[in-house]
DNA sequence: TGAGTTAGAATGGCACCACCCGTC
DNA sequence: GACGGGTGGTGCCATTCTAACTCA
């Protein structure tokens, strides 16, 4: 399976997600991760410590992609709306992560409307960085999203120190000494298991529109 | 005065920094900012409410800017390299948010060295979005780029949810109903007044050495 | 006065017109020349020679705008639809240089007539680039742009060698040491005095306009 | 195979270079070519007319690799001296394409030394644009580029109209009907061959390596 | 004078850091 | 002595309550 990560803004946990995300793949099944960013944040991550699985560069991408069952690709900060379309055909999910504030939530709609339109459908927002309660700003922010028409993960990523503290370290949160990684690696647990299960539906509905035309 | 506003990642403040800059500026004289983001996100918060200054396309920057005092420029998300040369020498003074993680600082020093390299002495870095006490991330952050030997501003902005919903008002901050929107507008006005104070240094230095010249 | 030039397919003269506009303004009252070209082909043409008039980076407009009595902008090469009314509103008189062939005259006034809808009146065309006769592809150019209801130059310009040399050299036609090269540089000049004529009739109406109100 | 096509400057037939050897490879094998010009040249040329083998976006590189035998890559026209690192780590082989001019070839060996030092073995020049007899351009680049010690392509690409006729009409020389077609196509048949003969070389001494270590 | 509105104060929840303590 | 778990303190955020103010 191929996974895009994007976003219009930087500081919305797109490298996270994108290094989370392969860690769980991983634990699956061989995973690559396509570090397409300008400033080689994922790469820069691993090499502060160990991630479990491989990195390469994105004008490697050719070259490995083929060994893995997996493939995370983490894009540059800001696509132009045309790029979105071409990104989004590059890959079977498009995840979108998205801070629930005012600015970030402004670029999205704006700017996702248009691959709306242009009938793609491989496209999810994931909510990140999501502040504790009391505040009820992700969920006013999953309100703006859904009333925009656009498909949204049902769990968020919240705002944990520990993730700055795995970024530092250079390992994925669950490697983390910290009393939190528990609950913050189980966010990307839950992401994780959300699209092996939609990867699933998929294929199930496809084999079944291929049974109805034998 | 004329004043940049650039940054390596979005979300660091980079949009709410330009808006409150110009409205502490504008409190003392005539202010223009200038809006060179492509999602012109300055544009889109004076749209929803009111601004206290007068906001312009960049494409019309040259036909507005010298009937100002103040000029501020909100640049596009991720400069090149080479770029932050003439960004440096397109303003009296660059200023570069960050927030205090690990991501954020690293594309700070990496980029901001070859800054440093080419003499350029107009910069400065503003910790952003800073996460309460007792939390030490904004403590850490200031030593890290003190050490790598780049200028800091003395105050930081902290992180005040008052912002988001100044930016959902459209207004600036301290016109915002909001037991914390005074705290919040004090950080900016402290910045506004480093830069002030600093620019009078400069001025009151090149005097002298004019003087001494005559 | 603050002028822009812009088209929306290359080598149709673009930098060529912005820098020779320039050149003679220059012979009237102090000039800047904006380069807001992403291949910096003004800057580079003042690099291999010299240029009797500043050249900036777009980037560093605002800084140097208001040190000068007239002030041309060079502009990226396709602009859109929506970047045209920026950019006529952030200028006294929007020039769009066109070469007299079917490609260029499509795309020209196809994306006009949004112009004139919009209700912009300050944009000019330039037929340039202009074969010698007995072509008469010139006329037929004019004809046909006068037919789509838009304002031409009455003066077009013709097709020189000695534009490349000069080019090539990095300085205006008129400092060529050839031939041709008065021929070439009158054609501007000529536009140049289009252009002050048509300002101060535009100043001499308005003052009239003003004169009846009192 | 995945092959590179990289240049230090444009106009040097880096895209039709990779367009040809991708079409004579597709006579072979499955072959896909990965469009990583950012003014999608090559996009544009299929799109003009056909191309006998798939072209995608490089964003959709991971996507679609693993389908193919040959994989082509057309790079960014201007790679930094730290991009060709990487560029030649993500290919089996890198080709530079080069025109006989004194500028081209001091481009060209500044910046390859470079790669040389660093280990590199899998790169070849290639000559393109050689202009026909009695021009000896080709040969003195080629003895230019030896003498550097680096490795060339012992057959060079001539300069024929032919091919600027084949981009106009959006298919390879070989299907353009043209007198001069045929030599044309036959020196990238000729490089296409090269190209294959170097790598069953490279099989049979790892497999006698390998025989060896057994 | 009463009702609605608004500003300020008090409360509870959560996340973070620091400290303490027990265990290996 | 090092590591892990538990506890307390601080600060932000949202809610609720109360008091004062406005307007009819």
């Amino acid at each position: 399976m191929i996974i895009t990560v994007a976003s219009f803004k930087g500081g919305v946990g797109k490298t996270t997600t994108a290094v989370h995300l392969a860690a769980f793949l991983q634990s699956k099944s061989r995973t690559l991760l396509i570090d397409g960013d300008p400033n080689r944040s994922t790469s820069n991550w691993a090499k502060r410590g160990h991630l479990p699985f491989k990195v390469v560069d994105e004008r490697q991408a050719a070259m490995h992609a083929r060994d893995f069952d997996h493939v995370i690709i983490d894009t540059q900060a800001r696509p132009e709306k045309e790029d979105l379309e071409a990104l989004a055909q590059g890959c079977h999910l498009l995840i979108l992560p998205t801070t629930p504030d005012v600015l970030s939530l402004d670029a999205l709609t704006l700017t996702i409307t248009s691959l709306k339109n242009l009938g793609s459908n491989n496209f999810k927002v994931l909510l990140t960085v999501v502040p504790p309660r009391p505040s009820r700003d992700g969920d006013e922010a999953r309100l703006s999203v859904e009333q925009a028409g656009l498909p949204v993960f049902d769990r968020v990523i919240r705002r944990y120190a520990v993730f700055q503290k795995a970024a530092l370290a250079g390992v994925p949160v669950c490697n983390v000494n910290d009393p939190k990684a528990k609950d913050a690696w189980e966010d990307y647990v839950a992401i994780g298991k959300e699209i092996l299960d939609g990867e699933k539906q998929v294929r199930r509905s496809t084999e079944a529109t291929f049974a109805r035309a034998v």
